[in-house]
DNA sequence: AAAATAAACTAACGGTTGTTAGTTTAGAAA
DNA sequence: TTTCTAAACTAACAACCGTTAGTTTATTTT
């Protein structure tokens, strides 16, 4: 299914140049020094520098709803359902850290699908949001202000891509677990 | 001590714009722009765009370092040091929001002064991270990686600039008051 | 051997970029 | 009233931007 096309060669070193400068800064003309060619070359195989930056971002954005979607219809309890959502995000930084980049830094210069990567943030904070509200009511998270709750986890985990490339000592599952027992016992009664 | 030069208000509205869509994709003319004026116009008051970036960036920096050196140096316990770092965080991103995106996001294009910002940065983090250490040996805070604690606080920190702006409604105290809980509470003993 | 394809190339386009040089304008200081 | 100064202006620059058109090269398919 991952088939590494020539234009999956591009996005990928596409994605670790905006990582690096952020989207604004690169030029097609980086982008194809990076891959020993010329920047018109590019064009053989990409429709456009706008359409490499969708491409990343809407990816990625669709893979974290699909994961919010299934762990909100599973049946574990609220404080479980955290720990699934940090594990989402530790997996899917993991396998693209450069590209989480792109998604937290230059979602803004998305044009037609800004509308869609918006809608799709916001059907996301809000599952989220509706966890830790159901945890308060059953008495599993005390009763702090939940967008306080909501903004200090989800900002830890937009922040992975900054660390999981420095540290690859890590596995993954033992970062999960390591961040769900500092992020959550704060929170938990 | 805080005059509004004309070039005090060009560094505001480039502050803004900066951190709505980033330092590259800001042109000089859109500087000019929301002045009302020329770009040409700009260069009476600025040296540069870059000049700009570095002035917004490095000021900020250095009252991070100031901050901490102060906190590092009192005679509090390492955990109502870690509250004093909260509330400094709290206090410098109430009051210029819009710098904080640059500093988290366009630190990359400093030039001449990247050196200097780096030194700032990790002489920071360092010290943020000798106080987690400490609190650790003194049995104030749980035996977990201290770096993955800094980590988690910091990066929460590091994102107040996106959530400030939106929820005047709490006051600075009482958001540090908050987050102290919060962010504390996982780690402490 | 001929035809088709993938992937590179050169050359160029119209527009935008940060910035400089020199000039004009309006109000304050002399 | 003249001089000075702050702050705007017009015009232009060389460099760079994303992208297109048309061509060449090398490999694979017929």
């Amino acid at each position: 299914m991952k088939v590494e096309t020539r234009k999956n060669e591009i996005i990928k070193v596409a994605t670790k140049l905006f990582k690096k400068k952020g989207y604004s800064a690169v030029t097609m003309r980086d982008i194809a020094k990076s891959m020993g060619i010329k920047a018109a070359s590019l064009y053989n195989h990409i429709n456009s520098k706008q359409d490499i930056l969708t491409t990343i971002i809407i990816s990625l954005a669709e893979e974290y709803t699909e994961g919010i979607e299934i762990i909100k219809l599973s049946e574990s309890n609220s404080i479980d359902k955290l720990k699934q959502i940090i594990a989402l995000h530790v997996k899917i930084t993991t396998e693209n850290a450069n590209g989480m980049a792109s998604l937290n830094n230059d979602w803004m210069h998305l044009e037609e699908q800004l509308e869609y990567y918006l809608s799709l943030r916001t059907n996301y904070e809000n599952d989220f949001r509706e966890i830790i509200i159901k945890g308060i009511e059953n008495n599993e998270i005390t009763d702090s202000n939940p967008d306080i709750i909501l903004f200090s986890i989800l900002s830890t985990l937009r922040s992975l891509y900054i660390w999981i490339p420095n540290k690859e000592i890590l596995n993954p599952n033992k970062l999960a677990l390591d961040l769900s027992s500092i992020l959550i016992n704060g929170i938990k009664k």
